[in-house]
DNA sequence: ATAAAAGTTAAAGTTAGCTTTAAGTCAATA
DNA sequence: TATTGACTTAAAGCTAACTTTAACTTTTAT
């Protein structure tokens, strides 16, 4: 199969501007074109596509990107760097979870915090809680907002 | 405790500009002063800048921060407000937090793509694979890839 | 055959969130 | 007392990742 620009940038729900700026930013140095110039899209291209995507999404930038499509261009000689690349992006994925939980935390604290201004009609009752009043989960939390 | 600028940023490991820009924005108007102009920092200040921080790790905005700081403003009649904002912060981390699960998907699949091809000398052995050749847990990933 | 829709490029514009610069004031140390 | 370092402001500058614009060509549908 193949498609053009506009049926590619809506299977992948992007901007077909998007994809031209990927273009001319060297992520799909393979891209072929129709004798007047028309991008043709491929399955293949849209797996790859998925990819860069993917890579976006673990926090890093295009021109990194497009040293690992580097590394694709030059084939079997390059698998282990690119397996290198993959475990690094899995590292910084952990650290970025992990991050997102202690951002949860404090989120949890807040709505329990809320939750018993709520209750009691002013943020006076949990501020003033001492550390033994309030749910073991929420103390070192708290402590840490604190400091 | 009171901090200068350089203290508070140094605690909170941000750059002074950052604070001055925030303050800036309406994001502390509570914000005391010298006689002569220079910004005093108090322990609470520490605190909502700490909360602050945690806003913007879950993808809120400058300017919804500021809003978010006009209903602490408000005193205890904005509490239910409050609430509602922090709920919809959680939902949100929810949402952020299974989309990095799915990009850690896709990264675990191509760790073992490229950890098969390097024993094999050849990405052409994973990307030949059969459905049933591939671990149970890389089935759906690849599906996902192909679609 | 023609009009609309979708493709092309180069270049300029946008946005968020800072950071830097320039010009100056204030506080502390040698 | 003089110099260093930290504070102040307003305004300009920066960066990444697109998006928009303008001018044009190609493809598709009636």
């Amino acid at each position: 199969m193949t498609y053009t620009i506009g049926e590619m940038a809506k299977l992948l729900d992007v901007a077909p501007s998007t994809l031209r700026y990927y273009d001319k930013e060297g992520l799909l140095p393979f891209m072929e074109r129709t004798e007047n110039g028309i991008r043709i899209f491929k399955d293949s291209d849209y797996e790859i596509l998925k990819i860069i995507h993917c890579l976006k999404a673990t926090g890093m930038q295009i021109k990194d990107i497009k040293e690992f499509i580097n590394l694709v261009m030059q084939g079997d000689k390059s698998i282990d760097a690119r397996l290198e690349l993959f475990k690094k992006r899995k590292a910084e994925l952990e650290k970025q979870m992990a991050d997102l939980q202690g951002t949860m935390d404090t989120v949890n604290f807040k709505c329990w915090y809320y939750e018993t201004a709520k209750k009691a009609g002013t943020t006076a009752v949990p501020d003033n809680m001492s550390d033994d009043e309030l749910p073991e989960d929420m103390r070192k939390i708290r402590a840490r907002l604190r400091n």
